[in-house]
DNA sequence: GGCACATTGACAACCAGTTACCAACTTAGT
DNA sequence: ACTAAGTTGGTAACTGGTTGTCAATGTGCC
């Protein structure tokens, strides 16, 4: 019998989990030369995107997260001078972060290196099935996240 | 300007790392009543779908990840009696796993629970959108697998 | 101003994965 | 039959996430 769409829906969930692993080592390797890991670079892209120097609770939220998780990273990256704190004026204890020099050219060293990968890849995709996988992803997401709060 | 096809294979690994996520979290949850665990729940999958018992290299290679890491699941799994080793006739040191009476009773009631929740949610999906997130995720999974090789 | 409450950084404990390594077992080549 | 190479269980150290908790800071209400 054809699989229904329940089916389906549990076969997206397993992609998703041996998928995350991939592109989680995937991303380790090849972050490595620039001195990174997945994590780090996950959070350096969540500060260059922010309009606004951003503190450690909204680079979590923005990365789905804990801001634990990214405390962890953001002190390590700021050992590593890729990243800089700055007083906040309207919070003593919340520092603002943005990338040193040395962290916006490690991250755009990176970012490039990625943008080649993605349009090497992109040739094998249809414009129509991105769009639908977008569609089902977020909407995947957005009824977990309804379902179980958000990290505190 | 309209985003190219790398940037929506961007837009979809970032959707990917979030939805793992969620369905870890929201997994633990759904399954904390039967006693079990995201990680466990898989690795009762894989021997639950598996035809016949496997070893835990053969458990690896189905979900994904390393033999290190379903060893330590597969321990609790003994420990709490829901798994049950049998001795290999081809290989001393490699026992072939089965669940027992109360691993299948326990699988079988998260499963059930599972197939309610997808298709509660399926619902919501185009059977056409969710064979193209298929078709975009093992496609991205078998590139991914090309570059880099599988775990040891 | 003062007091309840939420936010935030920090730390500890834990979970689940990884790599690296060792010892035991199996397999293959000669 | 022997030996070399591969496979497998097991352990340890590490990474990166989680929850729980605490103290310090901000916010809102009276």
């Amino acid at each position: 019998m054809n699989p229904t769409k329940a089916d389906k829906l549990t076969s997206i969930a397993l992609s998703v989990f041996k998928l995350n692993g991939q592109l989680i080592e995937w991303g380790n390797h090849f972050t490595q030369p620039h001195g990174l890991t997945s994590a780090r670079w996950q959070v350096l892209g969540a500060i260059a995107m922010a309009e606004q120097p951003p503190n450690i609770p909204q680079i979590a939220a923005t990365m789905g997260v804990t801001r634990q998780g990214v405390l962890k990273q953001i002190n390590l990256l700021v050992d590593e001078g890729l990243v800089q704190p700055q007083s906040n004026p309207t919070h003593k204890r919340s520092p603002l972060y943005s990338l040193t020099q040395q962290g916006q050219a490690t991250y755009q060293a990176a970012s490039e290196r990625w943008q080649r990968h993605t349009q090497e890849m992109a040739a094998g995709f249809s414009a129509s099935d991105l769009d639908a996988a977008i569609r089902v992803l977020t909407a995947m997401s957005q009824l977990h996240h309804a379902m179980g709060e958000s990290p505190t």
